[in-house]
DNA sequence: ATAGGGTTAG
């Protein structure tokens, strides 16, 4: 009895002439019926069967499990007159893959260890709960796994050395991650090797991913191939993943849905419409729009080259209930300035997301409609259930900075030390660019002082606030720290540095400073001209301002 | 003789 057919031929042939079928063969076929999707079928052979042995019972169960009827399936397992290691594995395993069911794998786990010896935990039930603890992010669990598989020597499998090294990924323990895969030399197989590309490029190790990559090529299976294309878009190498689809192919390999959704955050990332498009017409020919990642990833990709028209008839047709099809839409429309549109979608959601409010709340904020995420902050906390969350605070601090208001700011800054929100890099950022466009540098200063680790994006912020308030001498200070401390400045780093120097007619420092801009691989843009003809004008200099102006054009 | 597992996408 190997196909369906075969199965369901016998089955009649059995009943027909009378035969009843022996444990074993029934058994069989609950299982060959469940595996085709047949759970009718396999529950009425099992209704009908005068005996049944443990197998039987975890056939049944299994296929409940594999249709995600978790409480049928639990009912069973409850009713089973005798359980095996197989029973109490499914059930566990039937928890962990559902949505909404990891307490009970959990408690599951835990009722585990109080079996007796034959049946407890093996290599299997640890594997699994390794699996959750990857998909909770629950790092001392997993840690507390790992120890007990080392100390009951279940940690040199294939499956096992896979797991590990997907769980510490997942967990954000890069270091744990590589001493796994030191330590696994000689069982290191093809998911091993994969899960490792992709815990590198998760980390931003792209070049030990790339090497480990094209060790062994011929070992590569289309799930290498397709961590790769999705690693080199992760890092930003857009160009790198296209080139290794072109490799692919000409490698023989053939690609699948997960390679299409790769090649379309490509397309997104380097904002290439006619790239896009040509996706798009390899998924209309092989059909492939019924995959979500697919979908909202044409959303994403029409959205990212602002063509809203695509991106509608897209989100029209296969795009509607995909909450990363609707945040794309909603990002979109808040970028080309049409907040009604954006406004008008989120308003068809019967349930929103914070995802979701938090696209809302920095369309306002980049269109300058402060208003209105005042207004939106009110709607929030009566509608929601949930503290606004940082990123929410973000976009208000925004609108506080646009407005120069003070007051508001305060409140939220008050806000955020009472509920105790954690102040991360763009909290704080956005906090003492609130303050000194608010006109209170001190306070900017006070909080800006107490970061410990201050990124380019907070030097911009301090160092243009200063400008602005003219403390040129402070904001060039700035600048010097910078650079003593090795944070790279960027092309906003000198808009805010060139103007510093145009406010007290520092003309010598601004050309030095325009000048040393190639010495960072910093195009001059338009803000940069503009400061530097306003510099040349204000200190008469308009010869050199017209001089600038024709180079620029 | 019967059953179960690990890797890739926001």
């Amino acid at each position: 009895m190997r196909s369906i057919k075969d199965g369901f031929r016998f089955h009649a042939h059995a009943i027909k002439n009378g035969i009843t079928s022996t444990v074993f063969t029934s058994n069989q076929l609950i299982h060959l019926y469940s595996k085709h999707g047949f759970l009718a079928e396999a529950h009425k052979l099992f209704d009908e069967m005068p005996e049944r042995n443990v197998f039987t019972w975890n056939a049944i169960i299994w296929a409940y499990i594999k249709t995600q009827n978790l409480k049928q399936a639990r009912e069973l397992f409850d009713s089973a007159p005798s359980k095996d290691l197989v029973t109490y594995n499914s059930m566990l395993s039937g928890y962990i893959n559902t949505d909404g069911y990891e307490t009970n794998a959990l408690k599951l786990f835990i009722e585990m260890q109080s079996l007796n010896d034959e049946t407890r935990i093996d290599e299997f039930s640890l594997t699994r709960m390794l699996n959750l603890s990857a998909k909770l992010s629950m790092e001392s669990y997993g840690k507390q796994l790992h120890s007990y598989m080392v100390k009951t020597a279940n940690n040199i499998s294939g499956f096992a050395v896979s797991s590990l090294i997907d769980m510490y990924s997942k967990c954000g323990c890069f270091r744990e991650v590589c001493q796994v895969f030191d330590g696994c030399a000689g069982v290191l197989d093809l998911v091993s090797k994969n899960a490792m590309v992709a815990a590198c490029c998760r980390e931003g190790e792209l070049e030990m991913g790339v090497n480990l990559f094209w060790r062994d090529l011929e070992l590569n299976d289309v799930v290498s191939w397709n961590t790769l294309i999705s690693g080199y878009v992760q890092n930003g190498c857009e160009e790198d993943a296209l080139k290794l689809f072109v490799h692919m192919e000409e490698n023989e390999v053939r690609w699948n849905e997960h390679t299409i959704a790769g090649l379309l955050s490509a397309c997104a990332g380097l904002r290439s419409l006619k790239l896009g498009k040509e996706v798009h017409g390899w998924v209309l020919k092989y059909e492939l729009g019924f995959n979500p990642f697919i979908s909202s990833g044409l959303v994403d990709v029409y959205c990212k080259c602002g063509n809203m028209k695509y991106a509608e008839l897209v989100y029209a047709t296969i795009g509607t209930g995909n909450a990363f099809s609707i945040t794309s839409m909603i990002v979109g429309h808040s970028s080309q300035g049409n907040m009604g549109e954006a406004r008008r979608l989120f308003d068809s959601l019967t349930e929103k997301s914070s995802i979701i409010w938090t696209a809302l709340f920095t369309g306002y904020v980049k269109s300058q409609q402060c208003e209105a995420v005042f207004e939106l902050l009110s709607e929030f906390r009566v509608k929601e259930a949930m503290v606004p969350d940082a990123l929410i605070l973000i976009s208000v601090l925004g609108a506080c900075a646009i407005q120069a208001a003070l007051n508001p700011g305060k409140q939220i800054h008050a806000y955020v030390l009472r509920i105790g929100i954690e102040l991360d890099e763009k909290l704080v950022s956005a906090m003492v660019d609130m303050y000194s466009k608010s006109g209170n540098i001190k306070y900017a200063e006070k909080i800006f002082q107490r970061v410990t680790n201050r990124d380019a994006v907070i030097y911009n912020i301090m160092t243009a606030g200063y400008a602005h308030h003219g403390h040129e001498n402070q904001a060039i200070q700035q600048f010097e720290e910078m650079l003593e401390r090795g944070v790279r400045p960027d092309a906003v780093t000198f808009v805010a540095l060139l103007s510093a120097c145009r406010h007290c007619g520092l003309v010598e420092l601004g050309e030095k400073y325009f000048a040393s801009m190639t010495d960072y691989n910093i195009l001059p843009e338009i803000d940069h001209y503009a400061c530097m003809i306003d510099l040349y004008g204000r200190a008469n200099q308009l010869e050199k301002a017209q001089e600038r102006q024709k180079r620029r054009y």
